[in-house]
DNA sequence: TTGTAGGCGTTATCAA
DNA sequence: TTGATAACGCCTACAA
């Protein structure tokens, strides 16, 4: 049925040995002889099986990523900018990449890393969403999987990542919307045992201290990162009896849902309050209005770290163990060439 | 180093026949022994080589699906649902999912499928988004390689597929806009070698032809189904002496990019202009007002298109080959529990 | 009911 | 420079 190396070496009366080393590059092999090989291997459409060269060569050949899906219908445009950068930058290498979907922290999750840490099935991991202290950096370590992630834990065990210094964008963040006369300024975050909650939580808080600004505790309300969880916790902050007069949002879903809270309530976003998020996602700069967001470069970030775990796979060193990026407010009105709406103005209101 | 069956049969005394048959629920092993070898293959922490068993059964355990991305940066929340529904059903049947990027129609494309179908990559694939005539179809039926479609073509190769009624769906929505009193509807496309263009379009032609609504020409632009897409053709169809009063996008990308545009122009989007769409992806529900559109159950189609897919690898019969989902408007004012802002009443204006 | 042995398609070792 | 042969880890026809 498919054709094997033995086809091709019969059809070249050339044994399977010299065959696979001029297909391979090997240098003890006649010139004469790779060029031969090479031309009716690829005029018989020959392709190495897969299976059978990772069985013997003992790799996979594919890094795997666990999608965090906290409910089973589950969109969010910053995983499928995630994936896309995975994926490119993958097919560079030849590598394939596995995507699982678990709700995070449930025994379905545990059992996906187990089944591919066990099964070989892939030769190392990027994890994403990082938990404060993360099992599954102490497993994957334990196990002796390669394996780096976007944003880091707190475990003992060094390992390495690319992370967004969140602290000082949202201190940024604060300061840009206390810029434009804010002085209740509220945080929509996420469970406290994720990280980019820890840190987003003390930007802000920093945020606020720096310019000595109130930090009422009722302004600080948990989302669970969906639109649906903005959308909710909003609600709430805004039927408060001293209502926030800016929302930041722990990430751009949470923001939007955080819009739309608003607009039921009859207030006009961008004039009546102001919503910022954190991500960068495309969405945001198309949302009505636009929304200030604080830009993470997802896609790059997800083809470094690609290139990170295949050094790391191949015991190459590392440059940079630990990269720490910075990220910038990104407010549309300051975008040039695009006009702004003057509703967009967020002003102190209510 | 990795614990194989080798070792566990060493461990029982055992022959490795006889622990594969136990573990692989064979009637012809002892009961007793084949609780011996459950419980000490569990405790060594035992898990069958993946690779080897694909080599042995010739079967990738793997489904694939290509991701297309017209721009290396890339973030659709209905992808994003579609790769959770594929994964979510695929791990029910211990598959896994193999996701890669490429353009469509381009030599990269061509290259992924030829890598999944030459090595075995992958025992079937699912394709999305297919073109009128879609080479993708000729060549995995000439390789022998199973799949199944989100959508179908033109192609006169027969194959599974679960479509949604557009054409239909087009008629309701623009019915719909109608009954609101719009006369001038504009619809922004895609790329005319897509199927889905090829329905939506004349599903709205269809739609103004049965109310007897005029269709002028200059009421059509092409987009790219992102937003920028959405943008731009918006942004022209807005400035045209007639301007319509409501614009359907292909998908709710497009409706974004063209709420976008519309609020640019100083348009309130809902009163000066309806803007509808097509997915029912989560963002609409939030966009600001949300926004009208079509209800495509993505997650629910992946999960059923892995069913069929399965069977298909298994050579069992499919009760339906081809499936034709209905899809009904979704306009937000009209769900039970949301209180509806005055101003997303789409009316007649300008 | 259990074991022996061959083979899935490669790559790697060693000898020719 | 090339070839025979032994793995890689598993499944399965066949024999015991």
């Amino acid at each position: 049925m498919t054709i094997t190396i033995h086809d091709v070496a019969r059809r070249l009366n050339l044994s399977i040995t010299t065959v696979s080393r001029a297909l391979d590059g090997y240098p003890d092999v006649a010139v004469e002889t790779r060029e031969r090989v090479s031309r009716v291997a690829a005029e018989m459409g020959y392709v190495p099986s897969r299976v059978a060269r990772q069985l013997r060569r003992r790799r996979a050949d594919a890094i795997g990523y666990v999608l965090p899906t906290p409910q089973p219908r589950f969109a969010d445009p910053f995983f499928s900018e995630l994936i896309s950068g995975l994926g490119d930058e993958a097919a560079h290498y030849n590598l394939d990449v596995l995507v699982s979907t678990a709700p995070p922290g449930e025994a379905t999750e545990r059992a996906m890393y187990e089944r591919w840490a066990r099964s070989r099935r892939v030769d190392g991991v990027v994890l994403s969403r990082m938990r404060r202290h993360d099992w599954r950096v102490d497993y994957l370590a334990e196990q002796g999987l390669p394996f780096v992630a976007l944003g880091h834990s707190l475990n003992a065990v060094d390992y390495p990542y690319i992370d967004v210094d969140a602290r000082a964008g949202l201190i940024a963040l604060v300061a840009h919307l206390a810029e434009q006369g804010h002085r209740r300024i509220a945080y929509i975050g996420a469970s406290p045992d994720l990280m980019l909650q820890t840190a987003r939580l003390e930007g802000y808080r920093a945020g606020l201290a720096a310019l000595d600004l109130e930090a009422d505790p009722a302004w600080v309300a948990e989302g669970d990162l969906t639109r649906q969880g903005g959308y909710r916790a909003a609600t709430q902050l805004l039927a408060a009896p001293r209502p926030p007069t800016a929302i930041i949002g722990a990430n751009d879903l949470t923001a939007i849902g955080a819009m739309r809270a608003a607009s039921e309530r009859g207030l006009v976003v961008g004039r009546d309050l102001a919503v910022a998020g954190y991500d960068g996602v495309g969405e945001a700069e198309h949302a009505h209005p636009p929304l200030t967001t604080l830009n993470q470069p997802v896609y790059d970030i997800a083809r470094q770290l690609v290139k990170m775990l295949i050094r790391l796979i191949a015991q190459e060193p590392l440059a940079e163990r630990h990269v720490l990026l910075q990220t910038r407010v990104a407010d549309p009105r300051l975008h040039p060439g695009v006009k702004a709406p003057a509703h967009t103005r967020a002003i102190e209101a209510r």
